[in-house]
DNA sequence: CCAAAAGTGTTCAGGCTACACCCATGT
DNA sequence: ACATGGGTGTAGCCTGAACACTTTTGG
C-alpha cells in the first residue's frame, strides 16, 4: 500500500478535565467552558478542540487548554479515547481525553477561541455537559483517586508551599475518607519527600502552621531505585 | 458551527498488543504478524488496521483481532493512543492501542488479511518492530504488570482449569520476582474466589494437582462491596 | 525405591489503626 | 481568657516475609 488511506476518516479531537482544589471550600473543581457554537451551544463542556495534523496528541490538548482558559505549564496527563460512534451529532469523532492538574496560582482564566465563558464548578456539582463529556469526568475522577494513592501527584493541586493539613484536606476531599491526623503526618513525612521550610502560614486566631515544599528531584532518584510512593 | 470540520485529518487505527502464557516455557508470549505490505514489509508488527467510521474503537479492535489473528471472545482493554506526527511514513496515522489476553486454548491462530504470517514470541525476546510498535509493546508490558498486582487479571491468561502452581508460575513470569509458594497459596486461596474442582491434573512422575477456577461473578460482588484484590 | 512436584504452619518484625492532650496565636 | 486549628506518642493488631518437611504419584 504506498497510497494514503481514503476511506471516510473521524474526525479527532482533544478533550480535558482539568482539575484544581479550592482550599477554602476544601472541594476538588473542574474547569468547563460554556459551549459558544452548535451543537449544544450555550451548554457546559469541557476545554477541547480538533487535533491538527502536524501536532502530537499532548501538543493538542497544551494548546487548547492555553487557548480556552489560560492555563499552562500544568501536570497533564492521557486519560482515554472515547470513540463510540454517536458521541458526537454532527459526525464521527474520536476524542483523545486528557486529565489536568492546576495549582491555585494558575488559577488566572479568562475565555477565548470557541469559549464564550470559563468557569470552576465542584465535581460533587456540575451542570449538566455537552456530549459524553460526563463520562469523560467520571472516568478522570476515577483515575485521579486511583493515582493519588500510589503516585506524589497531590502536590500538583497545591501551591508550591503548603501546610500539611491542607494536604491531608486534599486527600480527604479527592479520596472520600476521613484521615487521621497523626497517622496521615507520620506516614507523609516518613517520605523524607516534603521538606519543611523556614516560612510559618499564618491564618487566623491560632498557632500558624508549617509550610512544606514536595521535592521532585529527590522522588525521581528514588522512583528509579524502585521506590513506591503511598497514600 | 454547522458544517463538518474540513482541516486534513489524520488516519485512526488500532493496534493490539496479544499476551499468551505459554506453560510449558513458563515465557510470557506477544502474538506479532509479520507484515505482508508496506511501508515495513516482511517486518514483524502488532495486529491492527484502520479505524472505520461506521465502528466503536473497540469494535475496530475486536475484528482486526478476528481478521488477523483468529482470535475472539478474548480480554481486551484500551491501553493508550499514540499520537506523535511521524510514527507512520505514509502520513499522521494516530493509533488506539489496546492490549488482550488469551488462554491457551484460544491460541489456534492462522494468518489472513493483510497479514502474511502470524506467530508468537516471548516477550523477553522480540525481533525489530515496525513503527513504534516496541514502544507501544512496552507499555502494555508495564500494564500488564501494574494490573496484575490489584486486578484478577492473571486468569484471562490460563485455562478455565488451571492449578495453583501454574497461576504462581505466570506472576512470577510476568512481575519478575519469585514467590514463597506457601506465601503464595495462602494470599490467592484466602480470597477465596478460586473454587477447588474435584478433579486433579496429572503431569508426570510425581503428586497431582488440585484444580481451580476463578469465580467471576464473586468477585464481582465482592467489589460492588469495596473489595480490593491484591497479588 | 527413587525422583519430582504438591501440599502444608509457625514465628517474627514492621506497618497500620485507634486514640487524647498540649501549643501558639488573634481577638 | 478563650476560641481555633497546629502539633505530637504509644499500644495492640494484623499483615507480610522467611523458612523445611511430608505426601503422592510414575517410572
Amino acid at each position: 500500500m504506498n497510497h494514503t488511506y481514503q476511506y471516510p476518516r473521524a474526525a479527532l479531537t482533544v478533550d480535558c478535565v482539568v482539575f484544581g482544589f479550592d482550599d477554602g471550600s476544601g472541594a476538588l473543581q473542574v474547569l468547563l467552558i460554556r459551549r459558544g457554537i452548535a451543537p449544544f451551544k450555550d451548554h457546559w463542556a469541557l476545554p477541547g478542540g480538533f487535533v491538527r495534523v502536524e501536532e502530537t496528541l499532548d501538543e493538542a490538548a497544551r494548546r487548547e487548554l492555553a487557548e480556552e482558559t489560560n492555563l499552562s505549564t500544568v501536570f497533564l496527563e492521557q486519560l482515554y479515547t472515547f470513540g463510540t460512534v454517536d458521541r458526537d451529532p454532527r459526525e464521527r469523532v474520536v476524542s483523545v481525553a486528557y486529565y489536568a492538574l492546576t495549582k491555585p496560582a494558575d488559577h488566572t482564566t479568562a475565555a477565548s477561541t470557541d469559549a464564550a465563558e470559563a468557569s470552576w464548578f465542584p465535581v460533587s456539582d456540575v451542570p449538566p455537559l455537552a456530549f459524553d463529556h460526563a463520562t469523560i469526568l467520571d472516568t478522570a475522577l476515577a483515575r485521579l483517586r486511583g493515582k493519588l494513592r500510589y503516585e506524589p501527584i497531590g502536590f500538583e493541586l497545591l501551591p508550591p508551599k503548603f501546610t500539611l493539613t491542607q494536604l491531608q484536606r486534599l486527600y480527604e476531599s479527592v479520596l472520600g475518607t476521613e484521615i487521621d491526623k497523626r497517622n496521615f503526618r507520620k506516614k507523609v513525612l516518613g517520605h523524607e519527600l516534603l521538606i519543611p521550610l523556614k516560612e510559618t502560614h499564618r491564618d487566623g486566631p491560632h498557632r500558624p502552621a508549617q509550610l512544606f515544599r514536595f521535592d521532585p528531584e529527590k522522588y525521581e532518584r528514588l522512583k528509579k531505585k524502585g521506590f513506591l510512593f503511598e497514600l
